[in-house]
DNA sequence: CTGAAAGCGCTAACAT
DNA sequence: ATGTTAGCGCTTTCAG
């Protein structure tokens, strides 16, 4: 390759990783030399002497939850832009798994790693660990304070746009069906909920039903809470959303009409149900994009710069789960009772409105 | 390392790596100062020598595709098992793309690659050019044929599965919801389709419509069919059977009284929709263990034997949208009305009986 | 069974 | 701006 380009290998090496200014007529022979002859350089090899593999751990709790594909799409997607290939692990819940995980990919020299931990505390310990050898973001969940940089979405924004939207519609007899546990998700939707609901009714911060974060816990929970007749389920996330959305309509009550019903997160499924979903919408782009943000500014050598913890405005979906409620007796299909909504014959359930992100915030931890 | 355990370094090679025998009692001290020292080998230097990285590629269409979650699971979990990496790529379901991501994963010096080519002719040169580099097994699609091994469900199987079951349970106008196009599972279902439907009905072999594998072309379908109020519509993916069941819903439609729906893939959604939706489920561990298998038969050296295309029996999953037609007008919430489906009051909208598969395929492409 | 030494392909220092 | 050289950490001959 040196030979074919007629230079030594130190230049061919020098134009390939762009590294030092090389003269333009010499890095144009060394690119044709290079195109010429297939050349591909060995990853390993450079690896091994410059100490970067331009590699980057993905570490996920349980790539099947369906929230975490469209995370994964975008990291992959704004990590190859610049180079770097990323190395999946899915830990299935496993805090133990995980921790595994993370050794192996401290071993392959992954140059950074990007985990959404398992569990609140249990994986505290192996995540500083990592931390303290490469640079580390946490990502949807967080891990304790003080263990390394996180992004997240802001999930008392993400409240707040709800009760704010069940206010303006009328809503007044609400329900929070959300997760027991300390993880940030849960608790950040919770408090949230409790120091919002005031504003409806004053009893609405007491009515909390915990469950985990499933289509059968949504389901569950219909029966706790529907002899009280509420007229909205504010639920801690769309898989509960769905179960309750189910559940009701077994029982024979209409959606929105009777009761609304509200998720978090915006996963296809939102979109999907019948009627669709009102839901938070995380900003998965720009979750990914600060990530890999965070993560070059730690490998460019802000090594001991004080922790970060961005938190990203979400945004709120309006679909017909939380529509305005018939003034007459309509039919007993609920959304479908709903006149000018549809404007062909076979359109998307509904058209959703969409309510910007108010605020950003990003500090210290 | 050497030092530490009195030894030289070849040993200490030897006694992590297994490749040759060594005394007992050395291996023991290796292993002790291994631990001591927390000793993690270097797996550039290792690839760098020894040529080979530990590192498999798996390159996606589209990880937001329901379907893929539940793979990526199975692989990773597989390809983990037996000390390997995975290296992930999602092209966007752009040929282009997915060129440029192989390239890439073969400049890393990937041991092997999983490929589940994003279109049926656009893919193949990238892919035949890497199948000549690496070991490479195509999964789910195919990509023509002669190209590289193989690992897929056998849709043939899953739609006549299908077809028996509607013919059991009494449904004759059968209409099949399907997609164009030349890839593997578009073509098979249709095929398998029009060659087994004539066995309910004369004409039901002909009944086909045709769009793509999405919930909008589901909801389309369903306003060029309805007229000829067909009793069952197969589609052939679950994206394509939860539109079809949301726009017979919005039309009033009772499904499974009216008109049975069943789908193929067995995602998440199918479990969830309500009425729950009878599809084909495919074997995605069996088809992990499969394409790993092929890999490490490759791996190990049969470089050269005739290329294998696996075919894996498919599931029957049978839920409420094809249930027995309620033999007196029930309610109109179609599954709703079905005594004795409800054990508790919030359990899943229904059990699903799982018709287990019949036959395993496996043979030369 | 174990040790000595060569070298995988590349980049970083150093020299020019 | 370019060439020369050493060596990253490991595995693998080749001797003993």
């Amino acid at each position: 390759m040196a030979r074919a380009s007629g230079c030594s290998v130190a230049t061919v090496s020098r134009v390939l990783a762009g590294t030092r200014p090389v003269g333009a007529d010499t890095a144009r022979r060394v690119r044709a030399a290079a195109e010429e002859l297939g050349y591909r350089p060995n990853h390993a090899a450079r690896a091994l002497r410059s100490r970067a593999t331009g590699t980057v751990g993905l570490v996920l709790p349980q790539i099947t939850n369906p929230f975490y594909p469209a995370l994964v799409r975008e990291l992959t997607h704004a990590l190859h832009a610049e180079g770097r290939a990323v190395l999946l692990a899915d830990c299935d819940d496993d805090p133990v798994a995980e921790a595994g995980y993370i050794d192996d990919l401290l071993a392959r020299r992954v140059d950074a790693l990007l985990v959404v931990p398992a569990d609140e505390r249990r994986s505290r310990d192996a995540v500083a660990a990592a931390a303290a050898r490469v640079p580390l973001v946490l990502m949807d969940r967080g891990c304790g304070p003080g263990v390394a940089d996180s992004v997240a979405v802001d999930n008392s924004a993400g409240m707040a746009l709800v009760l704010d939207h069940l206010a303006a519609t009328g809503r007044r007899r609400v329900w929070f069906v959300g997760a027991e546990g300390t993880a940030s998700a849960a608790a950040e939707r919770r408090a949230a909920y409790a120091a919002g609901a005031a504003v409806l009714d004053e009893g609405a911060a007491g009515r909390i039903a915990l469950g985990d974060f499933s289509v059968a816990w949504g389901r569950a929970a219909v029966d706790l809470v529907w002899e009280a007749r509420p007229d909205a389920l504010v639920c801690a996330n769309d898989l509960i959303a769905v179960g309750a959305l189910q559940r009701l309509q077994q029982l024979g009550a209409d959606v929105p009409g009777d009761v609304a019903v509200t998720g978090f997160d915006d996963i296809p499924m939102a979109a999907l149900a019948a009627p669709g979903i009102t839901t938070v919408r995380q900003p998965v782009p720009e979750l990914a994009a600060e990530a890999t943000r965070l993560l070059n500014q730690r490998l460019a050598g802000g090594e001991e710069g004080p922790q970060r913890a961005v938190r990203l405005a979400p945004e709120l979906v309006v679909r017909e789960s939380s529509g305005p409620r018939p003034t007459a007796a309509g039919d007993e299909r609920g959304a479908e009772a709903a006149p000018g909504d549809r404007r062909g014959p076979a359109e998307a359930p509904g058209r959703a409105t969409r309510v910007p992100a108010p605020r950003q915030v990003t500090g210290p931890e």
